[in-house]
DNA sequence: AATACACTTGCCACCCAGTGAAAAGCTAGC
DNA sequence: GCTAGCTTTTCACTGGGTGGCAAGTGTATT
């Protein structure tokens, strides 16, 4: 093996995350898309439904199975961060009405959005939650990289998306950042000086979040 | 191979699943608990790690890693039950001020919960969201195996857990049973009249549901 | 009906990838 | 310094994973 990393694992792995990310495949698709043979490809899903972790619909289709849903839940819970953050994310969209998300780094230089609380406009960004967006040229991913400048927040006109303003704010605990909260906004509706008072309000929030998650009050 | 399913594979998972389980494990207490050498433990550990799955903390343990959130918080979310279903279980809560669960049948004869809103008393059922039950003796087990009575509720009193009472009623879409939503109370706050009463509010927000499903309003 | 195409599945000989014992580092405690 | 326990590297062995092939099934096209 080229790189001490077992190529039996990568495949199956490969598979169980094209798999998800579709949402629901055949098997020839999968294999086509992992560029496995068939018969290969057979193997490790069958594997991969054994544990739970795909799981295979009457038509024959694979889907996300159930033990990768509990896994991902306790993970997911695990970083009681959602719970801490999640009444700060009540005040900051009760204050500004827009989808508020917290992320944390991902693989490979990506930031992933680990929850949100969803604004009350009807025009609003919904539902990232899941999705991992590259570190560079993203609020949250300067965040994460450290550059947030003095004010506490930075601010991203049409960074990811060509209609959205991201204000992004850190979240510490003991000196190091362990999550990003942000506010995306159609820009449309955001001036300058909206977006400085989302960015003091996210300061504000993430600095209290930090201070509770560093003493242990939060947990 | 005796049942057709590659070993590596299998061992990569249990591995995974532990350190899951456990939320913070060391290489030997990870290569114990799966029962393999330290060697090969680390390998596909390592293999785990490169793909994100798990990650390893700077004193050398191992954690549940961002790609599992990922594919988790997609799966999740794939099944938009949870978003169908979360503003029928706020007007439970609001209704009883107890938590409200969703679950769905999850790996080899259990009950997953996916979702809750929490009750309002400060003395309440908090936080099983990632958790299994067995399906023999919980009310969500009951429902998922068919066997609701007419009324369209199951109660059960100290199933898995000795001071908890549980009402339970089934979530359909095309007249399968999809999920179910229920309301664990301490059982010393709940007599056979508020049971009912939970019962009957729990089934008609169920029915609600799966009318919404099964016509495809929800989605 | 007959043909063609695509997908799923079982089979099995080949051989390389996965394995684990052993040994070497690495820390921490006595 | 010595011991105990953990992590990591190395390496020879071999059995587990691989994928080509063909059979079986399903669904468009002529």
């Amino acid at each position: 093996m080229s790189e001490q990393s077992t190529r039996t694992v990568e495949r199956a792995l490969s598979l169980l995350a094209t798999v998800c990310e579709k949402g629901s495949t055949s098997l020839s698709d999968a294999s086509r898309a992992v560029d496995l043979a068939p018969s290969t490809a057979l193997r490790l899903l069958r594997t991969l439904e054994a544990s739970g972790f795909v799981r295979r619909e009457d038509e024959g289709r694979y889907r996300a199975g159930p033990r990768l849903m509990q896994l991902g839940a306790q993970a997911l819970g695990h970083e009681s961060l959602i719970d801490v953050c999640h009444d700060e994310m009540v005040g900051l969209e009760q204050a500004t009405g827009e989808s508020v998300y917290l992320s944390v780094e991902g693989h490979a230089a990506s930031a992933l959005y680990i929850s949100i609380v969803e604004g009350s406009h009807s025009v609003r960004h919904s539902n990232w939650v899941g999705r991992t967006i590259p570190l560079a040229g993203s609020a949250a991913g300067l965040v994460l990289r450290g550059e947030t400048p003095d004010s506490g927040y930075v601010i991203v006109e049409r960074g990811i998306e060509r209609d959205v303003t991201a204000v992004a704010s850190p979240v510490t605990a003991a000196g190091r950042i362990v999550a990003v909260i942000s506010i995306l906004v159609p820009s449309y509706r955001m001036d300058e000086q909206s977006a400085q008072q989302c960015g003091v309000l996210l300061a504000a929030a993430a600095r209290r979040l930090s201070s509770g998650l560093t003493d242990g009050t939060a947990l």
